[in-house]
DNA sequence: TATTGTTATACTCTATAACTATA
DNA sequence: TATAGTTATAGAGTATAACAATA
């Protein structure tokens, strides 16, 4: 059942996302720059769940498309500090609220007290990853 | 979160099925053809979400492990009837008794009733694909 | 005409490993 | 020694399309 519920959920959101020409990979590393600001390519890795090799390609991507940048980070010479620029922050907001009427669309088949049950069993089945 | 939480779900099955050396699809697969003792190819794919190419390499896979056999549909010619063997359903229910030990210790974050409320909650989501 | 099963192609995702430059 | 990022390779999943046999 999880497969099939990320597989629709997954479905609407590249079909949505669609028309700004990005898809969820992206999405993911738009909303982690929207909320941090500016983090290295292995805290994306974290947050978005993606591997090294998947990582240095979606940041490719958004930078050839200019709506990020790798600055040296000032921290660690080894690392960068991807951040999203002026056209970057357009695009999550925009994606954003996409995404926000994909979610609400998902999950009209539920109640709003099932919403937020639903929700939270998820987010703790998920957190529940200590294996 | 539907994405980790398929992540985590398929980890571990994968990781548990291991000794029986077969993988989630050829689970799926099993578990159909138990529950209906025999299906053609195209009724699998509806059941598990694979597609075309794919059963067909998850049916080779059985047929060449000798867990299950593909005899001629005697409804269509254009069709087969895949059935377990009896080696096919001795490894089905050997695998269902993992996949249920796994099952009960991914829910184990949550109480009983909390499990009940988040699997009908996931079977509505799932089933409310009619996009 | 549409469908079952097969085969082939291609693209993504995932997992790995090797490599560099730093730490 | 370990880590950040890059690059390369390979396996699995998915999406396509073409094809033969049959409905």
């Amino acid at each position: 059942m999880l497969r099939f519920a990320h597989r629709r959920a997954s479905r609407e959101f590249t079909e949505a996302l669609r028309p700004l020409a990005i898809e969820g990979r992206h999405y993911g590393v738009l909303l982690s720059l929207g909320l941090h600001g500016s983090l290295s390519q292995r805290e994306l890795i974290d947050r978005t769940g993606s591997d090294k090799s998947g990582m240095v390609r979606t940041v490719d991507d958004l930078e050839a498309r200019g709506l990020a940048v790798r600055r040296p980070s000032p921290a660690d010479r080894r690392a960068y500090a991807v951040e999203l620029t002026e056209t970057g922050r357009a695009l999550h907001a925009e994606a954003g609220r996409i995404a926000d009427s994909v979610a609400a669309r998902l999950l009209d088949c539920l109640s709003e007290d099932e919403q937020s049950t639903f929700c939270a069993l998820l987010e703790r089945f998920v957190t529940a990853d200590t294996t």
